[in-house]
DNA sequence: ACGATACGAATGAACGTTCGTTTGCAAAGA
DNA sequence: TCTTTGCAAACGAACGTTCATTCGTATCGT
């Protein structure tokens, strides 16, 4: 049904799934060739650098968060929706695409300039948009008043567990998981 | 009036510092060297291998955390006041020792064998017995009926900003983060 | 007080290995 | 035929580490 995958996307899966294993800098080309069944060499007929392929996993989830933020935005929902529609959004990616959101959240330090630069600039817009709406939600009396920077950082990091638990595909059902981790964060700790 | 720091205590520090901003794999003894003002062969005077460094930071911070878990779970306080105390401990120790930690946190899987096995056994260790808090205290009623494991990994990963965020020496005071952060913890994002 | 001895600490040079990448060429597919 | 794909070989650079040596400073026997 989908479309065959080029050998430039198998080698950019290969490469997100030895990233979130070894690290960036710990995984070789030798490593990357052997995992697609190449050599070294080969891989250059596909790609045109390992800083490349880093590059695309970065990009490509920075798209894909900044884009979920916009259909949040448009939904006109309010302050608690949205961030519930947010949190499903990191956990959602989490499960579906564990490897290449780990090597998203880990390893973008090792991005050369220009591109460094840009990254840290997409990541702060969207951090700045989560925090307007967590802004919105104090002011409107939904969330509890605190420093927005303590929830902001404490939410976005809550979820990063799921990227390492996923990768063995966990028993739990995605979407009981989900359901749990959002009436925590939403409810806290604390029963009724 | 501290005792005057060892060269191997001043190497493992700035070695910490290295490997939370660039990673194991990406820092070189010749940075290493650098930033301790000698020459890489002359490091070999102080520490045995590159690795024993990395060793070193993931075990003391290892038994920091299990010595902390073992006054806890003497205390006989119940669940509710017995994560509390934990949770202080995390952040705490975030923010006193942050680099230190962050190595701790993300830099284990360059350990080798078998230090590595040793290593996961006693973060095993700790989780089980954090785990063990946790379903004590949904069973007397306190905490909401949830998958401890969803719990338990979601408390350990929402204080992991922390690490990243106080190596810039921010301006909040850390009781007062640490406040925040336990009270949206156990309360939850809604307000009331 | 004296030279002899030991030792901690630092160094430049070099070791063998691995790194990311390039080149030249052969085989396959269009 | 022309483009794509793969590989062996090789590249310079960087890696962690070892080595012989040096320098300064204690400690020692006398």
């Amino acid at each position: 049904m989908t479309t065959k995958k080029t050998k430039k996307e198998i080698i950019q899966e290969a490469a997100a799934h030895l990233f979130r294993d070894k690290g960036y800098s710990a995984t070789s080309m030798r490593d990357l060739a052997e995992a697609v069944n190449l050599k070294a060499s080969s891989l250059y007929n596909h790609i045109s650098s390992k800083e490349e392929i880093l590059r695309n996993i970065c990009f490509d989830n920075a798209h894909r968060f900044i884009s979920g933020m916009e259909e949040v935005e448009k939904s006109g929902a309010d302050a608690p929706a949205q961030v519930r529609a947010l949190l499903s959004l990191h956990i959602r990616t989490a499960m579906e695409d564990a490897t290449s959101v780990t090597a998203f959240n880990d390893e973008w330090r090792h991005l050369n300039e220009p591109y460094l630069s840009e990254f840290k600039a997409l990541r702060k817009d969207y951090e700045q948009r989560f925090r307007n709406i967590l802004n919105t939600g104090m002011k409107s009396g939904a969330f509890r008043q605190m420093d927005p920077n303590v929830m902001l950082y404490t939410l976005f990091s809550s979820v990063r567990w799921l990227y390492d638990w996923f990768q063995e595909g966990k028993s739990r059902s995605a979407e009981a998981v989900e359901a749990e981790v959002i009436e925590l964060l939403m409810g806290g700790l604390h029963s009724s």
